[in-house]
DNA sequence: CGTCAGCCTTTTTTT
DNA sequence: AAGGCTGACG
């Protein structure tokens, strides 16, 4: 043993912090490679701790942290676990922790590990290393071009959109399923078109390979393909001692297959989950994963449970288990806590989406007066828009906040047509990169871009095929210009981030011709080349940012410094692994979550039902829910704006209220002696405008 | 060929 | 409420 300076029969202090479950997961082993290990950790006990305590107590029983792979949902979560990985390693080996820790170099997300396996084994899998990545928006509009070519977008009856037919394409893959299955299944309405799906999907593949690009799904599909080959299987396998991933409950059965192929006999392997938590099936996460985990090997899994929770009051966990105990099926038991409280969590009744805003905002500024900051305060709702009206009341009431999930700045057009500069210069066969790019010079659209590219294409050296095009009058001003710029990109002298200040004086006129609002616009792309200083290289940048999008918005409140005191807005998706002294949730009303989308499968449901559960665990003090009774809806021409009424969400059934405490807002309507209003509501204003229709 | 205006459908969650 | 497709105009 290396580090037998460290008596084994010893135990280092860290241990005596964790409780028996936690420390029968660390010790597991004992940091020796020893067979797969389960762990089923309900929501707030001490997950990631547990993990990053197992991944520190092998690194000080001696193992080598360059080969350990450690698998997260996200890149936050695989820093935040590197700190605290560090911080435990320190208490036994001192200063020189940072040092080992630092070699903790595989740990990221799945697709972030396979973007850098494949580039590490491209020659032996026939790959360009240089292969650009495409994000969800990129992926459907080369889908787009290839539904064009092959005629699908003239039929008679109507084709899948190009997002339909990616979601399709996309689930076909993670699910590891055919084609019929998948359109049977989840896109019903489109197994008419099973076989110019089949056509499609096939002209997506070779064009992709044709522009060397790879898609999210790629990551890990050609992972997957790589290490099913026994030559590579075996050098990949033996790259890593110990392989641990971290919300396995999501993953799907490409990444299973991923997994098994690393360590068939499941050697070193740790998986860690819980499958109340399961929410993300939309993306072809499988929860049989977890389930079926333990009898996948000869050696079968040894299970650990965690299920005591130290997150949440009793108050809350008691309604939070309520709302989990309707599901159908379940794995886990209920979580229990000792934190008292007298505190039960609200059920607020309010009258709609305006009042939900106004009272969030003045319960938020309560808190933050009796001393709760509002960075540990969050509001979490289900659908990205649903914050739309809360938005506007905070930025008029001067409450800075940070919203996560949903729309992203990456997203706004200013800013992908400069990343399309920088990502057609770095791989000039990515046509979709190309596309957009040439259509910013004015005088040039569709048909020329197209011309272009294929010059391009058919030249020896691209840089050569673009200079050599001539092109139409109109764009003739611009074009020395854009060839100068695109030429000297290419030549790569490799400043970083120079590149990109480079990129934004050419785009700013155009941002000006194009753009009303270009001041604000131009204040993003500085913010972007802020972030781009982080990166070491282009190719670097291009390809994280891509698989890891900073996922706040820079809003009209202004972004927030970071010393500065901020509310924190979130999907419940993207609030998944987190935690707050005080949580709000938005519409907890039918229609909303549920969320009233197509049939509604019980599967569905259940899923839905473990997101408000999700929700309701985040909390640690204080959980409030809103209900606004009644919404506005848009558009539909026949009826014109109109308002519908919605009842409280089914996952709270009569029988259970007890675990809740029931209030109304504003406490007006509550008033002595008044009693409850009959249900009758009339909206005047809509009456009104209806007169003229 | 490029651009702009108007009509139609679609409508969640994310790597 | 937004994006995509079509058709008319320059």
């Amino acid at each position: 043993m290396i580090l037998a300076a460290h008596d084994s029969t010893l135990q280092p202090a860290y241990l005596a912090k964790l409780n028996d479950q936690q420390r029968l997961a660390v010790e597991h082993g004992d940091g020796r490679i020893a067979g797969p290990l389960l762990v089923i950790a309900g929501a707030g006990s001490g997950k990631t701790n547990t993990l990053a305590h197992r991944v520190a107590h092998l690194i000080v029983r001696g193992a080598d942290p360059r080969r350990i792979l450690l698998m997260t949902f996200s890149r936050r979560a695989a820093s935040e676990m590197a700190k605290r990985v560090e911080r435990i390693a320190g208490e036994v080996l001192g200063r020189d922790a940072a040092v080992i820790t630092d070699a903790l170099t595989w740990a990221g997300t799945f697709h972030g590990i396979g973007a850098r396996l494949l580039r590490d084994y491209a020659l032996e899998i026939g790959l360009d290393p240089a292969f650009t990545i495409h994000d969800r928006e990129d992926s459907a509009d080369l889908m787009n071009l290839a539904r064009h070519d092959l005629g699908l977008s003239k039929t008679e009856a109507r084709f899948p959109t190009k997002g339909t037919c990616l979601a399709i394409y996309s689930r076909a893959v993670n699910a590891q399923a055919p084609l019929n299955e998948v359109l049977g299944s989840v896109f019903p309405w489109c197994s008419g078109w099973a076989e110019e799906l089949k056509q499609l999907f096939a002209a997506y593949v070779e064009a992709k390979q044709a522009q060397n690009v790879l898609d999210y799904d790629d990551l890990l599909l050609y992972w997957a393909q790589m290490a099913a080959e026994p030559e590579i299987a075996g050098h990949l396998g033996e790259r890593f001692d110990h392989v641990l991933v971290d919300e396995y409950q999501d993953t799907n059965r490409l990444q299973a297959s991923i997994l098994l192929a690393l360590k068939p006999d499941g050697a070193g392997l740790t998986v860690v989950g819980d499958d109340a938590q399961s929410i993300y099936s939309f993306r072809a996460a499988e929860v049989r994963n977890i389930l079926d985990f333990p009898r996948q090997f000869a050696r079968p899994a040894e299970i650990v449970l965690l299920e005591r929770n130290y997150r949440s009051t009793e108050t809350i966990l008691a309604a939070a288990n309520a709302v989990i105990d309707g599901a159908s099926e379940r794995f886990t038991k209920n979580l229990w806590s000792d934190r008292k409280s007298l505190r039960k969590p609200e059920l607020v009744t309010v009258r709609d989406e305006a009042d939900q805003a106004n009272y969030v905002c003045q319960a938020i500024l309560a808190e933050r007066e009796a001393g709760t900051a509002l960075k540990s305060q969050a509001v979490l709702f289900r659908a990205s828009h649903h914050s739309g009206p809360l938005e506007i009341e905070l930025t008029r009431r001067n409450i800075p906040f940070v919203k996560f999930g949903g729309l992203k700045f990456l997203d706004a057009a200013h800013v992908k047509d400069v990343l399309a500069v920088l990502r057609f210069a770095e791989n000039p066969r990515d046509r979709v990169a190309g596309f957009r790019v040439l259509q910013l010079l004015p005088g040039i659209g569709p048909s020329a871009a197209t011309a272009i590219v294929e010059s391009m294409a058919s030249a020896l050296d691209e840089t050569m095929g673009l200079a050599r095009y001539r092109p139409p009058q109109r764009a003739a001003d611009d074009w020395p210009g854009f060839v100068d710029m695109f030429s000297q990109l290419r030549a790569g002298s490799g400043k970083w981030p120079a590149d990109l200040e480079q990129v934004r004086l050419w785009y700013e006129p155009h941002l000006e011709r194009m753009h009303e609002d270009a001041t604000t616009r131009r204040a993003d792309l500085l913010q972007l080349e802020q972030i781009a200083s982080g990166y070491a290289s282009r190719e670097r940048f291009l390809t994280e940012l891509t698989l890891d999008r900073p996922d706040a918005t820079s809003d009209q409140a202004g972004p927030p410094h970071l010393d500065e005191d901020y509310l924190i807005l979130s999907t419940i998706h993207s609030a998944k692994g987190q935690e707050w002294k005080n949580v709000f949730v938005l519409n907890t009303v039918d229609g909303c979550i549920p969320i009233d989308l197509g049939v509604g499968s019980k599967d569905e449901i259940d899923e839905e039902r473990r997101l408000l559960y999700v929700a309701m665990t985040r909390a640690k003090d204080g959980l409030q829910m809103v209900m606004p009774q009644r919404f506005f809806v848009h558009g539909q021409a026949a009826r014109g704006d109109r308002h519908v009424y919605a009842s409280r969400t089914r996952f709270i059934p009569a029988s259970i209220l007890g675990a809740f405490e029931q209030t109304t807002w504003p406490i007006a309507q509550l008033a002595e002696g008044r009693s409850p209003r009959p249900e009758i509501r009339v909206d005047i204003g809509a009456r009104m405008r209806g007169m003229w229709k």
